[in-house]
DNA sequence: TTGTAAAAGATAGTATTACTATCAAATAAA
DNA sequence: TTTATTTGATAGTAATACTATCTTTTACAA
């Protein structure tokens, strides 16, 4: 049986939709790889043009501009991780062990999901990492916001409150804390490979120190007494 | 008595030092307005060459290019904060306290101070808070890093996490809580205010409600025990 | 006072970026 | 087979991110 993952994005983000049509998921395959190889600053639609063997109006017909394809490439990688939270935590009862299995699907390099052809997940996973950021830190947030830009992050975001107030529904911070781990599933795993003294993992770049970090920063807030 | 608060500048970041002469203090403070008023990605030479009354070139024997200059300023900001983090923590004994003290003067907004003339560092901490990330969210992360373009960043980090060790020396993330702390000031205060449904602070746009999920962030890491 | 160096001003020019517009050819759907 | 949709090809524009050169002003020192 032969499985494919289709992710339905927010309208507002393309021109026209880049799943439906051979160029279109060709745009996407390679933004992917052009933004993951020179980052997204020095991306051009241009450059994407020539990769795909089409011309930059091609590429304009498809996205308005290079930032809303940086958003769409990202949400899509939000709508995805939530889908994949969604479906490794299926089965849990306990809400700890469903956090802990999130903390670590955020801080894990990913391998490239078979579910999907034309992205590459792992790519993706380090572009987030490095770019994803720069999908919101901009004047026009507000803007972008109201156009639901920004929804796949916040369910995420909100799906993992939900999770935090199963464990302690006293928690008083339960949306702050899931942003927080989500950015600082990202953040300290780039200051470890590239900051390394903002963070207590040495040059040692195993993701599981991230890891540790995050599940005792949460769990200690989570059950402020004394655990063994 | 007039005091004046002069900061040493690692000279990689400039070609000619600012702070030596009227038009380089001229470009500084106005990047500064214009980088607040527009956002970084608007920003360009040519505007703030004629705002100041300069060409573009004038500006460029300054600073090699924009990102250079963003680097500058939020060098400048991140040493200005720990020499008021110093300041405001020096007679005070209790680590807990300073501790406390620091999340507060990363988290609030800050008041011009009046001890440098041409920096507007209420403009600039929301500057860093909007556009800091940038500076090292790049691809020549690692080469700005050779030149020491984040030294100042770093030491205010460092010296965090000495009093957080001091509050806890079993504590094992002194680093990582600590540019939790920095990252989360800013990045927590940002959503609050342009995508709330992030946090727990609605729209009240009051940085006491960042404070106060940082406190208890941070004593219920440290302090893993009920308290009161 | 004059000589000299450094800084700033004025102007020009280039390659690239970020688009928009137009028209023809290919393809798909009715 | 007609018609609409999608692509390809080409052109063009305003703005950006620089570099270069030459002149004037200012500063400071002999």
């Amino acid at each position: 049986m032969e499985l494919s993952l289709k992710i339905k994005m927010n309208e507002k983000l393309f021109l026209r939709n880049p799943e439906e049509t051979e160029l279109g998921r060709e745009i996407i395959l390679h933004s992917i790889v052009l933004i993951h190889k020179t980052g997204f600053e020095s991306f051009t639609f241009k450059k994407l043009a020539e990769k795909i063997g089409t011309t930059e109006a091609g590429i304009y017909r498809y996205f308005e501009n290079k930032h809303r394809l940086l958003v769409y490439i990202v949400s899509w990688y939000w709508s995805w991780l939530e889908y994949k939270v969604m479906v490794h935590t299926n089965n849990i009862q306990a809400p700890e062990v469903k956090l802990k299995l999130i903390i670590q699907i955020l801080s894990t390099q990913v391998k490239d999901d078979v579910q999907t052809k034309h992205i590459d997940e792992q790519l993706l996973h380090e572009i987030v990492r490095m770019e994803g950021a720069k999908a919101y830190l901009t004047r026009h947030v507000t803007a972008d916001n109201k156009l639901q830009l920004f929804k796949p992050y916040k369910d995420l975001c909100a799906s993992i409150a939900a999770i935090i107030l199963e464990c302690n529904p006293m928690y008083k911070y339960p949306r702050s804390l899931s942003s927080t781990i989500i950015e600082m599933a990202h953040s300290q795993n780039f200051f470890m490979r590239n900051l390394p003294s903002l963070t207590d993992f040495g040059r040692i770049k195993d993701d599981k120190k991230v890891i540790g970090f995050l599940e005792d920063l949460v769990f200690a807030s989570l059950f402020p007494v004394k655990r063994k």
